[in-house]
DNA sequence: CCAACTAAAAGCCGGACCAT
DNA sequence: ATGGTCCGGCTTTTAGTTGG
């Protein structure tokens, strides 16, 4: 098994989003990638540019930030050929490792774009070495970018920034200096194909909290109307906890709820519900056991948004 | 420029409640 | 019945990151 650190760079229409094809905003033209053995040791390097076939030159911006040459792009390969070999040369069981939530992404699009199949395992776990170098070294929500932390970590530099290739080096120098353990145990979960079916719905148990996945709905509603989802059941236990306030929101993103187990205390649950690509809508909840001084801090959430709602209707 | 994410603020709407 | 206020739920807007 290998670690394929990979990054890509992309182009997007240069005539604005008005002429763009809406099957595909952004257009792969490069894929570099960085594989490592169980030891975070590099022991390979794959770089190769891709011949675009719906933005032939580069948008204004796009080519303030990327260092190619369009020229260079016509006498590249296809898409196609280039993925296919990328996914040939990143093995069998392979776990991608990219900086930020984007590339997996785009790369899906790409590949449904050109109507080629999925070379994903589902579900599609994967590293977010963005993601984990906050958790572990600052507060776990900024997001800073990969020249920052370069620099912070006095990365060896020397090799342009916005290369497919030479980012992917740096996101492997990053993550060699992150702590290992904590690194896999933090790992993200891709949401380009969600669960169709109750079958296909993901739990996952985290170090200090579970994730679940649901199957998608038509609407908001349905989805905190539905049992399995607003279910509350202990990750150690699984028996359920009684709800003490049930699913509330103070910012029509996030749901929270407090719930007690008589066997492991408070716990706190939090829905985020996303969309998908058709327009579905499907809830990623976490159930975290918490201490009593937190629970107190939802219970003044609680309280908070109900006030904030009175100073709002009052002015 | 375009997309995704996050957070906060502002706006909309309908039901509950109360006084007239 | 009517009008006003409160409240909860939801959407939209705005601003600031990141990604290219």
């Amino acid at each position: 098994m290998d670690y394929i650190v990979f990054d890509l760079e992309w182009n997007q229409c240069p005539d604005g989003k008005d002429k763009e094809d809406k099957r595909l905003p952004f257009e792969i033209i490069q894929i570099g990638a960085v594989k490592l053995n169980e030891q975070f040791e590099e022991t390979d390097r794959f770089n190769e540019y891709i011949r675009p076939v719906l933005y032939k030159t580069l948008h204004f911006h796009t080519r303030e930030i990327l260092h190619v040459d369009i020229q260079s792009l016509r006498r590249a390969r296809s898409f196609p050929e280039v993925a296919s070999d990328f996914f040939s040369w990143c093995g069998t069981d392979p776990v991608y490792c990219t900086w930020g939530s984007s590339d997996l992404l785009e790369l899906q699009r790409n590949l449904t774009f050109h109507g080629m199949e999925s070379p994903f395992p589902f579900p599609l776990f994967y590293l977010d070495i963005q993601k984990n170098f906050s958790l572990q070294m600052e507060d776990g929500k900024s997001r800073r970018s990969l020249e920052y932390v370069s620099n912070l970590l006095n990365l060896p530099k020397g090799i342009p920034f916005h290369n497919a290739l030479s980012d992917s080096i740096y996101t492997s120098r990053v993550m060699q200096k992150l702590d290992k353990q904590a690194l896999l145990d933090y790992f993200s979960i891709d949401y380009y194909r969600v669960p169709g079916s109750r079958k296909e719905e993901i739990l996952v148990q985290y170090g200090t909290y579970s994730k679940f996945v649901s199957k998608t709905f038509a609407n908001k509603n349905d989805a905190m109307r539905d049992r399995k989802v607003a279910s509350t059941p202990c990750y150690l236990c699984k028996k359920p906890a009684k709800k003490k306030i049930r699913w509330f929101t103070g910012n029509s993103r996030n749901y929270y709820c407090l719930c007690y187990c008589e066997t492991h205390g408070w716990l706190k649950g939090k829905i985020r519900l996303k969309k998908t690509e058709e327009d579905r809508v499907f809830a990623v909840k976490t159930l975290k056991l918490i201490g009593t001084e937190e629970a107190k801090r939802i219970v003044d959430r609680k309280d908070a948004v109900r006030r904030k709602n009175q100073r709002h209707r009052s002015s």
